[in-house]
DNA sequence: TATGAATGAGCATTCATTCAT
DNA sequence: TATGAATGAATGCTCATTCAT
């Protein structure tokens, strides 16, 4: 009795310390996200090392290392974080009684907050090469093979609900019969083309007006005429 | 006049020679740029070394920085290069009878047949900083401050023969009174959104399709409804 | 108390391990100084790269940039290094009670026992041109502009030692009433030629023959006749 | 006859040319002597490119090949051809009727003015290791063992005149009997090292002052007490 | 667990020298 | 004769990653 009382306590401890452990490991793991994101995003990936992600976070390098595989991990996880926010926001609005318009609308202006402040991780994340140690070539159509499938899934899950919402709007008669997947991809490409807006200095837009720009482009197009009846 | 007859067909043959030569040197350049093209467009900016770009031009790299002055250089001068025959397509486009929306369509035909072949060097170009030696945080919409002067040039002419378009659309009445710079810049960030698409393994679309549907979505939008009479 | 006893102790351990950590930093980076101090010498500034120095102290070239900053640190460095002993000694002289023409022919001696073995430290000192990236022209007059400035306190530290010798001298009537600066100014050049000797393969000087040599033309010059009564 | 007019007249004219041509090659030569000794004077030798020297010549650097057989040949040749002067101005007074001290002011004038203008390239000759391709250790005491013969005999000859003013300066009992080896190597010592003064900012001498100074001490020394009798 | 230390592989750029024309 | 073209071999420096403690 008296035995496996101190045994029971003694496992009681050691489930303690262990919960204790977990939860400092997370602790640190966002914390180092978070920095992370931060130097990513100003930087870049290409531009950002790991010695000065260590020395922002005050961990050292080595440490890095201990919670995540490398580089490449580090930043995608950071995106994995990153997007975990969006995907919430985005859902919620797809499930709100809102008109498909504006649903739209809505989410449009949520990406857009979402790119404003991470604008160079979404940069390196589309459009900056990465490789581990040595130079690989993508063929064409396969990019970024390297990406890990939880990233991926998320990124699906977040164009789904896009999905969603241009299904609702085609039931409801209030948006041609388009493809889902296209207008969700081409709504897509919009935003992410507005924000990634090349070296050219141009005019600034305020993230309100892009949105609204963009979410008008999208859903009126700019002929006066109506569109097409059939589509492709 | 025997002396004159001997001296003037020396200095002709001192012209031809150095034509000669400067043909060469234009060869051996070109060649140089068509290479670099491909490479860049493989491999990105920061994951091509000026190393495998004298490999597979089978030049040694000194003889590189006899063409060009360092990495940069060449690689400004590879877009250059490229632009240039888009530029005239584009042009060609504008100045020919067709109604604005044919000619919308016809651009954006254009420019995703410049971007399927080079596409990682859009890539680059949009995307990559590039910095020569010293990391460089960039504050938003200030983006590659080092771009050359020429090569600004020569993309705001390219914006510029688009708004033109635009400008005969709506001065037709074919097309909404926007404004005609956010318009370009909307036409552009979809074709450039759409390209780069990022680490997704989504459906490909074939030139021909993401034109098509490119086309569609800027000039119709995505509503059944008009276009709002308004617009801001 | 049994806790604070060990947090004590824990304490304790940490400290010395840090000291131990601290001592080896300092052991590795006085090794490098050492043998760098022997290529420099060997090959001189411009002659000697990373990669030989790396060599030498079977350290990688990444190493070496953990322990100094870069080449001209590593070689100011070498230099800080050496010329600590030496200042040690002119002082330690100059505090002695040795007659001021006693001092000098000291003085000379530990100057020269100081170049015997780096020689060509100090012609790399005081005759290369080093420069970071870009050749520069250097007016004549202001050279080595870029030499650190607690590199130049020691060596005006050293030179200032010796002027207080000569001060004591013109003081007690033993020497000229000279300007002091001058003084010491020739004394140096006077050393400083003997050892940067040039290209010719002269007769050789045993440290011993050299001090007696310059300190005996210091003091006395070779003229019979005394020196003139007034002074520039 | 008439052949063997025709036959002088051709050598007549073969000779001709070739003075002309050789001609031509020595002025070539020393144009290209002229401009190389300013650039290695302002920048010293392993900061002076070949391709500097062909720019500022005019000259293809393949040209330079032709007229000199490497970068060092070049940098000996220009000495050379600068220590020329320097030999006929020394041998000069030497010979002239001024006693032995008068001589020797003015060999040090005559030294100054060399060095004024070429500080960079004494110093080049006198610190600086140079070693054409593959670094070389040089062994103390035998330093530049690549320099010339030609070059050094002409380094002797210059040394071999102020031997002779100080054998005079003996033999009519102004000097002391002094080794004259030592006593003209001991000035060289002293101008040199006065001219080549390393990092320091220090107080700047006009050429005058310099060689007042510079005979002041080598004639008479610091010490107001008269030379020590013998001299070992 | 956390880290200081170490490094291999790489990178952009330079330069003395050669050679075909 | 003169040169444009080409290059092999360096060079200083960086960085993601590993490992002993």
């Amino acid at each position: 009795m008296v035995i496996s009382y101190f045994k029971r306590k003694k496992k009681k401890m050691k489930e303690l310390r262990e919960k204790r452990r977990e939860l400092h490991y997370q602790q640190n793991r966002n914390f180092i996200l978070g920095i992370a994101e931060d130097v990513f995003s100003r930087f870049g990936y290409s531009q950002t090392s790991m010695d000065l992600i260590a020395q922002e976070t005050q961990f050292s390098k080595a440490t890095l290392y201990r919670y995540f595989a490398g580089k490449q991990d580090l930043f995608f996880s950071v995106i994995q974080n990153s997007l975990g926010d969006l995907g919430v926001q985005l859902t919620a609005i797809q499930r709100k009684n809102f008109s498909p318009e504006e649903k739209i609308k809505k989410i449009v202006v949520a990406i857009f907050k979402f790119y404003h402040k991470k604008k160079n991780i979404g940069r390196a994340l589309f459009l900056e090469r990465m490789f581990a140690r040595k130079r690989q070539e993508v063929s064409p159509g396969e990019h970024h093979p390297q990406i890990p499938n939880n990233l991926r899934k998320k990124l699906l899950e977040l164009s789904e609900t896009i999905n969603e919402v241009i299904r609702e709007g085609i039931d409801q008669g209030v948006f041609a019969p388009v493809d889902p997947e296209d207008a969700s991809f081409i709504l897509g490409s919009l935003v992410r083309g507005f924000v990634f807006r090349g070296p050219l200095g141009r005019k600034e837009y305020s993230p309100h007006q892009a949105s609204e720009l963009v979410s008008r482009y999208f859903l009126y197009g700019i002929a006066r005429s109506n569109q097409p009846k059939k589509i492709s």
